[in-house]
RNA sequence: GGGAGUUUAGCUCAGUUGGGAGAGCACCUGCCUUACAAGCAGGGGGUCACAGGUUCGAGCCCUGUAAUUCCCACCA
């Protein structure tokens, strides 16, 4: 038998714990056609990634679902890795360097590479280590990253494929580029921020005329790459200007005033200038006239030699310098203020240029139609439902997904251009390995090189949950785990990645990559604000695990957090929850004080007394409920359940219940309370294994010595054998009585240390709860309840109606408990309580009476509800009369 | 501009097909009762944002309003 200290102390457990599930494999799946298969994938986190709540919040509940599911006996796999993230470990590692003074392009790209690599040596596995704290079931033999050889191999074989299916292809469109980061990024990436800026009001000459056109824009700086000025067909306005031509001064450029629907006539002055190369309407209204595109600008943001005099300026200052020199040629009107919509690169936050460029496209409308198929006709159910309209409408108005970035860490776009005629290629290597002769099929060269850019970092993410599994090899592994049973992810990454890893997963693997897709929420600080390094209001969680211990932190992250919405986080709920894991600690070093030789194993002497079916059949009811809300991924209320039961019902109760029976070793049913404490204990600890892994392995193998962990016992079943409804009602009536001696004695000061007498008059006839006979061997089987929970002396049974004179009664239905006055001290106080009493019961009598008395309820309640209200009011008359006369008694 | 969420006790939040308003924390009172003072027992405290409507009956359903948060969006 082990001797557990008094306070729960989490540091000398969970490393010790951890380290013996790790050392016994039981994390680890393999392929089983004998049992059911479940499966998750982690979602990736950055390499460079330091642990935050945030990954703590969304491992945990996977954590949860795997335990639970490996308990029930399915064979549970939860693939760990992590995602080179090009672009933010390429930023940082290019920080790193410019502290050495170091560039990128001044060490070059195979140095930079071996430079990547080794920073993914250094901090890749370090998340990883930091999720083991965490107490992650994940199967580390099986651990990936998205650069792996094999998971490369899928990235270029699904550009290959998509490539020949025509689903990817190379434009020159207009695309979302990063000055700062000087690479293209995806619309997704481009986040829209309020700005405060102006409104530019100038105009154009018309040529051949002294008039001018007034148009009005954000941006007068573009102005230089304008090709046209546009005007709405429909605006007899400018009718008459349509066709002719307008000088844009500086370059000197003539271009036309056309007319085109896009230009919205009540807006500004109702005249557009066109600047088709730096503008996505701008582009598409080019097109439609076969504008000539403008480029001014050049990748960090200055201007080009397209700019004439402008040239070099930063875009910024050419802006400045564009309104000066219009004010010098008379063609500046005014400027006004204006609030508007900024696009930015939600990495850098730097200001995002729109830019014609030739890049790498994924076509989407072909695969958003699956991917949008799948979530209407239910096979991919997204929790809670909520978030599947933001899936659905992302859907709706995708636009092609720009795939290409001007970064080095990363997949290497499989493209190859013959050197001679531009000729591409695209296949795995090219020339292929062993081939010889002119390779291209145009000219003949033989000298090709490859594409220089990489592939967005969600290119490879969206193929995770197939790639980390063996894809494009058929392996065993794919074959049977595949597809993922959910994947757990916070709303933030519903575009980035759950859209495309469901039409990837539909594209290759014809079948979506999960079942359910279930969303939480962030992690707020105490007050409600998201964390941000800005505000340094971050929580570490190693941290917290120091002070409180890994399942203080689950527990906090868990409890209390509806589906999908957002939740806060204090250290003082870590604190309030650390006390839970100790009264678990407590109840269960409780029972082990009680464990003697023989104990343990031994069978259960004298058949369970009422107390005993009472719990039993609660941990049952239990046992269905936590069971349930896990299934519907209500976390949270799973946890609450398993709490409250514990917390309440088994050491509040229960545990103060049998204690006069494990004192008197003479009791010959003391070792069927062991036995049954034991029970509910073991079923209790398994419950809440998945969500506190380390107290309850910890607990269970002290207990009991037939199972060598928890993680591995099988999950609780509900049986109906343990189901008591009599005893539930029983236990349920003691305790209300003995809540209302507490309340009495409480309210007229008796000393806690003071027994006293109890007369319990039982009420001739059938009650709702029993016959009079039951109740009096309910009563009499108590009386040792009322002894220990309530205070009580003498406790005698009695059926006689007489009322026992100067007493104060607590009516329950069926009869009055009476406690003489004698024993008690406050007399007022207690005319005060029967008072309220009275209050309350005529306050519910008058709302039951109203509510009989209305035809409407008669007529269309239905029976059974009638019914009930008909017998509350028999019960609260009865109750209300007792009082009215104890009243009246006391009086005199 | 479009969409979604939230609004219940001082604070944080539950409330499962509409049928007697809940928990935790905080607060007040009494207890070092041989598992636990990180504990036990008791208590006070709410026009369920507002206004209408449906219903015999609404925290829950419908309409509108307000406050607040978030997401999406190319009005130059």
């Amino acid at each position: 038998m082990k001797e557990l200290e008094k306070n729960y102390t989490p540091h000398t457990v969970e490393d010790k714990i951890y380290k013996k599930w790790l050392d016994k494999g039981w994390f680890h799946a393999e392929v089983d056609y004998s049992r059911k298969p479940y499966t998750i994938v982690i979602p990736p986190p950055n390499i460079t990634g330091q642990l935050h709540v945030g990954h703590a919040l969304n491992t945990i509940l996977q954590d949860i679902l795997i335990r639970t599911k490996r308990m029930q006996g399915y064979n549970a796999l939860w693939v760990p890795g992590t995602d080179h993230a090009s672009i933010s470990t390429e930023v940082r590692i290019v920080n790193s360097m410019a502290a050495e003074g170091l560039t990128k392009e001044s060490i070059g790209r195979e140095t930079f590479l071996k430079r990547a690599w080794q920073w993914r040596a250094e901090y890749g596995g370090r998340i990883l280590q930091q999720f083991k704290k965490l107490g992650l079931s994940c199967d580390w033999e099986r651990e990936r990253f998205t650069m792996d050889e094999g998971l490369s191999r899928a990235v270029t074989e699904v550009f290959i494929r998509l490539y020949e299916k025509g689903l990817i292809y190379q434009g020159e469109k207009l695309i979302n580029w990063c000055p700062k980061c000087r690479t293209t990024i995806s619309d997704a990436e481009v986040s829209h921020e309020d700005m405060e800026g102006a409104f530019y009001h100038m105009k154009y000459r018309i040529k051949g005329t002294d008039e001018c056109l007034q148009f009005a824009t954000t941006r007068p700086e573009t102005a230089l790459g304008d090709t046209a000025l546009a005007v709405n067909p429909l605006d007899g306005r400018y009718a008459k200007y349509v066709g002719q031509t307008v000088i844009v001064p500086i370059v000197n450029r003539e271009i036309p005033v056309i007319a085109d629907e896009y230009v919205d006539m009540d807006f500004g002055t109702g005249v557009v200038k066109i600047t088709p190369a730096h503008d996505p309407n701008d582009f598409e209204v080019g097109e439609r006239h076969n504008l000539p595109r403008v480029n001014i600008m050049n990748d960090d943001g200055t201007l080009n030699e397209n700019a004439g005099e402008l040239a070099g300026l930063d875009r910024y200052e050419a802006r400045a310098e564009i309104i000066r020199r219009f004010k010098a040629l008379g063609l500046f009107v005014r400027e006004e203020k204006l609030n508007h919509a900024v696009g930015v690169h939600e990495r850098c936050n730097e200001v995002v240029e729109p830019l014609v460029k030739v890049q790498w496209f994924v076509k989407m409308r072909d695969l958003a139609q699956p991917a949008m198929e799948v979530y209407k006709n239910g096979q991919l159910r997204i929790v809670p439902e909520r978030f599947g309209k933001i899936y659905a409408h992302w859907l709706e108005n995708i636009r092609d997904w720009c795939i290409s970035r001007q970064l080095w860490w990363g997949h290497r776009i499989p493209a190859y251009y013959c050197e001679r005629c531009g000729h591409v290629e695209v296949a795995d290597a090219w020339p292929r390995p062993g081939s010889s002769g002119p390779e291209c099929v145009k000219c003949g060269g033989s000298q090709f090189r490859q594409d220089e850019d990489t592939l967005d970092t969600w290119f490879s993410s969206a193929l995770w949950p197939f790639s980390t599994l063996g894809w494009p090899d058929n392996t065993p592994e794919l074959q049977y785990f595949y597809p993922t049973d959910v994947l757990v992810t916070a709303y933030e990454i519903i575009f980035f990645w759950v859209v495309r890893m469901v039409f990837s997963g539909l594209e290759q693997m014809g079948r979506p990559p999960f079942r359910d897709v279930l969303i939480h929420g962030i992690v707020r600080d105490a007050q409600g604000r998201k964390m941000s390094k800005s505000l340094d209001n971050g929580v570490d969680p190693l941290e917290i695990i120091e002070k409180y211990g890994a399942d203080a932190l689950r527990f906090t992250l868990v409890a209390g957090t509806a589906l999908g919405s957002d939740s806060r986080f204090s250290e003082e709920r870590v604190e309030n929850n650390r006390n839970f894991l100790n009264k678990i600690w407590n109840a269960a070093r409780f029972i082990l004080m009680h464990l003697d030789e023989g104990s343990r194993t031994g069978g259960r002497g004298a058949p369970l007394q009422p107390e005993d079916k009472w719990i039993l059949s609660r941990v049952n009811s239990v046992i269905k409920e936590v069971t349930d809300h896990i299934e519907l991924y209500d976390l949270g209320m799973a946890l609450q359940k398993v709490q409250d039961f514990i917390w309440d019902e088994f050491c509040d109760w229960y545990i103060e219940m049998v204690k006069p029976r494990l004192y008197n070793h003479e009791d010959p049913s003391r070792e069927t309370a062991l036995a049954t404490l034991l029970d509910v204990l073991a079923d209790a600890l398994r419950l809440l294994h998945p969500f506190l892994p380390f107290i309850t392995e910890e607990i269970f193998t002290s207990i009991q010595t037939e199972e060598e962990t928890i993680m591995l016992s099988a999950w609780p079943q509900y049986r109906p054998e343990r189901s008591f409804p009599q005893e539930e009602r029983e236990i349920g009536l003691i305790k209300e009585v003995v809540k209302n001696i507490r309340n009495v004695r409480a309210n007229m000061n008796v000393a806690p240390s003071r027994k006293v007498t109890l007369i319990i008059a039982i009420e001739s006839g059938q009650t709702q709860l029993a016959s009079a006979e039951n109740l009096q061997a309910v009563f009499e089987s108590g009386r040792m309840f009322l002894g220990m929970l309530a205070g009580a002396g003498e406790v005698a049974v009695r059926t006689d109606p007489e009322v026992p004179p100067a007493s104060v009664p607590i009516v329950f239905p069926g009869g009055t408990v009476y406690i003489p006055l004698s024993d008690l001290v406050d007399i007022d106080k207690e005319i005060a309580r029967l008072t309220k009493e009275r209050g309350k019961l005529e306050t519910e009598l008058t709302r039951i009476d109203a509510k009989l008395a209305s035809n409407g309820f008669i007529e269309k309640a239905p029976p059974a509800v009638i019914d009930g209200e008909r017998q509350k009011r028999e019960k609260y008359a009865a109750m209300l009369r007792q009082v009215q006369e104890q009243l009246a008694g006391m009086a005199k």
